[in-house]
DNA sequence: ATTCAATTCAAACGTATGTTTGATACAATT
DNA sequence: AATTGTATCAAACATACGTTTGAATTGAAT
């Protein structure tokens, strides 16, 4: 049976490993180090996790799920009116959950930000698993998008929506940072900072 | 002295391992791949640029420094106007050198994007070798576009050229696969996505 | 008190890593 | 022909890697 102190030691497993990955990235992040931050035996990843894939695998699967079941209730409320929704609401669909649960935890927030942002770029096939978890969410949006935009092509709005995540994952990166666009993780500065990257988006999107 | 022979093997390495690296990372690139591809010795990374680091550096510099020495001088022709550029013109200057300078050599196809695309997300001290290297032509365009959408504070400036940045970045990532924005490194193809970045960020410039 | 499965642990496994070494081959200069 | 500096090479170096193992430890159920 699961004891209190297993969970405790997966759990600081994930979180610890979450860090230095978003630091050092997932080749530069060795077992030995994860486990020697998290106070645990070497042996401790893989026998909780199976491997450091999984591991990277159940990092990721942690952070995205939730954002993508509030993506998709959103987008559900959305698509219940019986008229159609704005880009701006489709937009800010999307991304306010983004932001939303990656900043709730204030110790989390620049980790999971730049966690998020260094998985796209992580060769395969991180980034596959990574875009996988994602892919229920985007085909969603991808659709919608396709019913408000008809001029759009389908290849047109794929990159598109690419481009809107790429800028959402570069203002969490910045998150805190000088002349950066989300100052904090306080609700109102999450609220001005998903308004204003939506009103910068939003006219690119049908041009 | 130099031989051909040796200049041939340095060459060689350098574009072994931008492929290598463009591919797998820097941190899942070894050097010992690098040198059984480019048909070299073992210590021949070691004996040409000191180390693996110093290699990257090289790779790194051999990009960029054509690119921002372009972007540069586009820049000086739009001051030396009597008008004021437009948003598209200064946009174009900056991302239209990025793309043809790396894309130009048709052998490397999007090596090179890929290459730089990933260089932006490494972890350090890659990211400052990278960043380190565009400082200039950043300041150089901050500096114009805050004439040129004087509405915009400069901490708005800042945070709208990163987005700039960030989408550049993931074209150049994406550069290849189905439904991306640039299809190959042919011009026409390179022209077009130029085009249509371009405009898809114009119009968020000055909201 | 005993049992038993879950967890932790130190140690080792086999392999891979970046770098260094000293000998060798080469080509141009004296 | 002898010398000199450059480049290549196989081999070794010292360390680091992810994973496995089998024994020790734990703690709740019997």
């Amino acid at each position: 049976m699961a004891s209190a102190a297993s969970a405790d030691t997966k759990e600081q497993l994930l979180n610890v490993a979450e860090q230095l990955i978003a630091e050092r990235g997932y080749a530069g992040t060795t077992v030995r180090a994860i486990a020697n931050q998290a106070n645990a035996n070497l042996a401790a990843v893989n026998y909780h996790f199976g491997s450091k894939e999984d591991l990277f695998r159940a990092i990721f699967s942690r952070i995205a799920k939730p954002i993508v079941t509030e993506q998709l209730t959103i987008l559900e409320e959305l698509q219940h009116k019986e008229t159609l929704p704005t880009i701006e609401e489709i937009l800010t669909a999307f991304l306010k959950p983004c932001f939303q649960k990656i900043v709730q935890n204030e110790s989390f927030r620049t980790v999971r930000a730049q966690f998020m942002g260094r998985c796209w770029s992580e060769p395969e096939p991180l980034q596959s698993i990574a875009s996988g978890e994602f892919m229920e969410s985007r085909l969603a949006f991808l659709n919608i998008l396709q019913q408000v935009i008809p001029d759009c092509s389908r290849r047109e709005l794929n990159w598109k929506l690419d481009l809107v995540i790429a800028t959402l994952i570069r203002v969490q990166n910045e998150a805190g940072r000088p002349d950066s666009l989300l100052k904090s993780s306080q609700p109102e500065d999450v609220d001005y900072a998903v308004q204003y990257l939506v009103r910068f988006l939003t006219p690119g999107m049908s041009v």
